[in-house]
DNA sequence: CAATATACCTGGATGC
DNA sequence: TGCATCCAGGTATATT
């Protein structure tokens, strides 16, 4: 499932082969994703315009047109973007192929159509984006992301704080599955109500989310070639998890049974010795 | 404001 | 083997 990590490894990539390259035709599958995408505006917007960037924010990937437009897109739960050869077959659920003027295609696969792909013209970008901006919530690798601000926006909020930091609107990139290895590794029961952590909890929570999400940002990084070339199936997901669907497996810090329970309908798993 | 439910989707696993 | 059912979860929206 992509969250912060896999998102900044798909846009890293991006940004190491995108820019310059212009797009010399697009195809779209028509298919409703979150939101409906008419090819007129992706031809109108993208058509033979060159990449100029590639930005994340939150878990949405911001491609920026040399005519000021972007291209909008969130993977959703099952999306996957790569560059391929452009005589490459096609496959299933391909909704949106961008050929590039060298013979590759950055193609959007998504079987399940949670994602999002978007296009803001030129003149609507700006405050696009700013809308965008102000209704995510803080990145865990931005200067807001500290155990006092943290502290403070939870003092008031009898929610668990595994859904705390699932909120999109609160804080940025953070996934069930993530959610649930940086409670293990901070020691918190996820069912804690948010408002009950004390200062060196949250001290703990944003030591180990910088911890968890580089550590799967690098371990991403090293299947970046694969996700490039034309066999075309990213896993980037090469991470070591300690507790997220390890239900009925020994806790790998105490050995108790580590257990599945859900908290907002979400799977959270966990070990009932040593997370309090 | 918070908790809960539902909707959107399909593939894979499970059960009979 | 086939068919029905459930589950996975990011996000939005409606309801309690």
């Amino acid at each position: 499932m992509p969250e912060l990590p896999e998102v900044e490894v798909t846009k890293n990539g991006l940004q190491a082969e995108l820019p310059g390259h212009a797009v010399l035709d697009l195809y779209w599958s028509g298919k409703k994703l979150r939101h409906s995408m008419p090819l007129a505006r992706l031809r109108q917007h993208i058509l033979k315009q060159i990449f100029t960037r590639v930005d994340r924010r939150a878990k949405y990937l911001l491609f920026r047109m040399e005519n000021k437009a972007t291209l909008l897109i969130h993977l959703g739960m099952t999306g996957k973007l790569g560059i391929h050869p452009a005589d490459s077959p096609r496959h299933q659920h391909d909704h949106l192929a961008l050929r590039l003027d060298d013979n590759r295609e950055l193609r959007f696969n998504d079987a399940r159509r949670f994602g999002v792909v978007q296009v803001w013209p030129p003149e609507e970008a700006g405050q696009m984006e700013k809308d965008l901006c102000e209704r995510e919530g803080m990145e865990p690798f931005g200067p807001d992301f500290t155990s006092k601000n943290l502290f403070n926006l939870a003092c008031n909020r009898r929610v668990a704080i595994k859904s705390l930091l699932m909120d999109s609107h609160l804080i940025a990139g953070i996934g069930n599955i993530y959610a649930n290895e940086i409670l293990f590794a901070a020691k918190i029961q996820p069912e804690r109500l948010a408002s009950s952590l004390n200062p060196a909890e949250w001290r703990r929570i944003v030591l180990h989310s910088h911890r968890i999400l580089r550590r799967a940002i690098e371990a991403g990084g090293s299947t970046i070639a694969d996700f490039l070339n034309a066999s075309g199936h990213p896993g980037y997901f090469q991470f070591q998890f300690q507790v997220y669907g390890k239900a009925g497996l020994p806790c790998p810090r105490c050995s108790a049974i580590l257990q599945k329970i859900p908290v907002n309908a979400r799977s959270s798993f966990f070990c009932p010795v040593c997370q309090i």
